[in-house]
DNA sequence: CTTGTTGTCGTCGCAATGACGATAACTCAC
DNA sequence: GTGAGTTATCGTCATTGCGACGACAACAAG
């Protein structure tokens, strides 16, 4: 048969908010090829195991999170050959969004581990290794559009949060200003998008805010529209 | 380093309308295993091929189609251990959507390609070889999702296309009818996605319609709405 | 000329949105 | 206390886009 054997991989595209900024996980790459450069996480798929449950495995072992509100999906598959120096890999990219985990642990894999501003790395032009700047832009892309038409940007935040909040996330994702007013309407007014707990915040000089916790809904219809 | 070579292949979701019917492209297995059973088309990835390029000639093998007027996009992989009994087989799905291209020519890959309505499979409950049930269905979705939002429906029409015609693509994808006066507002009134070439068609017993090409635009905003 | 068929244009009401103004509920300085 | 500053929430209004339909235009067949 006209085909050779190939090595597969996943490499994960890690997106959080923190302090109203987009930030994405990257590792220093220790070993050749590509040494000392920046690069997504990831690693090979083992023996007897499913592309998700390779996906999960990484995602734990380089933030230590285990599915706490965060989201997992499959973004896209890249295996165009000469990728990888070391022979043909195809890598099965996964998108991750995940609330801030606060400082990642040290002495696991993410020795390596940083988050990195993702408005820094589109306007600084920095490579990663391999075909991973691909991948990021390809992980962004999708990102930005999921949260137009589903209730994905819940997974930025932790279990309870304000509105306004949710509306950082999206202004982080986005790179764009909404209008409160208008984005409070829009979210309180379609059903299951946000589920109010009755609590509120007491924090700093302001009015208390409410606090929500994310509704049964996924689809959003109509759709939340970019600015 | 913990992980085994497996294979890599490309099954394709190749859709078109025929006679106002949505129809997908499928081929009866001559070999084991799933011998006798319908399959999607695809086959194994060569040496120092692309992923895309792989898609590509596995299209053109089957219908003999060449690009003209049709779209071509991954859609998703699938590497779950066993779900191919000869061994860790993973495929990356592609979705291609094309025109009507006539009568299949025999004596190519094709001999035993044939086209299935999707409605009778999805009523049938029929069942395809491997996962190919799964990535059909993950195949529909995609296609009726990306006619919301883009203007990929004019893939499925020859280069020239009245606006009937692009409207009966959408009600056989989506399953549903479509008021022809609104379809024809949203369509002409949205710029870019069609343009007119000033010619008209003259047949059968009614007012003659005019034909269109498609516009530049790729993307629908405001979104075509499902009814 | 009438009838039937198909394509195209118009009108009406409603829902959703963008752009604001106004008010509510708190903290802090004095 | 009282007022100023801050943050959250509610309301208003014009515009846009859409669903539901009526009306007309341009052809073929009888």
């Amino acid at each position: 048969m006209p085909h050779q054997d190939v090595s597969v991989t996943v490499d994960l595209v890690v997106l959080t908010v923190r302090d109203d900024d987009l930030a994405v996980l990257l590792v220093r790459r220790g070993i050749p090829p590509y040494r000392g450069r920046l690069a997504l996480p990831g690693g090979f798929v083992h023996a007897q195991e499913d592309l998700p449950a390779a996906a999960g495995r990484e995602l734990e072992e380089e933030t230590g999170i285990r599915g706490l509100g965060g989201h997992l999906e499959q973004l896209a598959t890249f295996g165009t050959p000469g990728r990888d120096p070391r022979g043909r890999v195809v890598t099965v990219a996964y998108l991750a969004l995940v609330p801030d985990p606060g400082p990642l642990v040290a002495g696991s894999d993410a020795a390596s581990a940083s988050w990195n501003s993702v408005g820094e790395l589109e306007t600084g032009g920095r490579r990663l290794a391999f075909d991973h700047s691909q991948i990021l832009t390809a992980g962004l892309e999708r990102a930005r559009a999921k949260l137009e038409y589903s209730t994905l940007a819940t997974s930025f935040c932790p279990p309870e949060f304000t509105i306004n909040e949710l509306r950082r996330v999206y202004e982080a994702v986005w790179g764009q200003p909404l209008d409160p007013r208008n984005f409070h309407r829009k979210v309180t007014g379609t059903p299951g998008f946000v589920e109010a707990t009755g609590t509120t915040t007491g924090r700093q000089g302001g009015r208390p805010a409410q606090l929500f916790r994310p509704g049964g809904a996924t689809a959003l219809h109509p759709a939340m529209l970019r600015p």
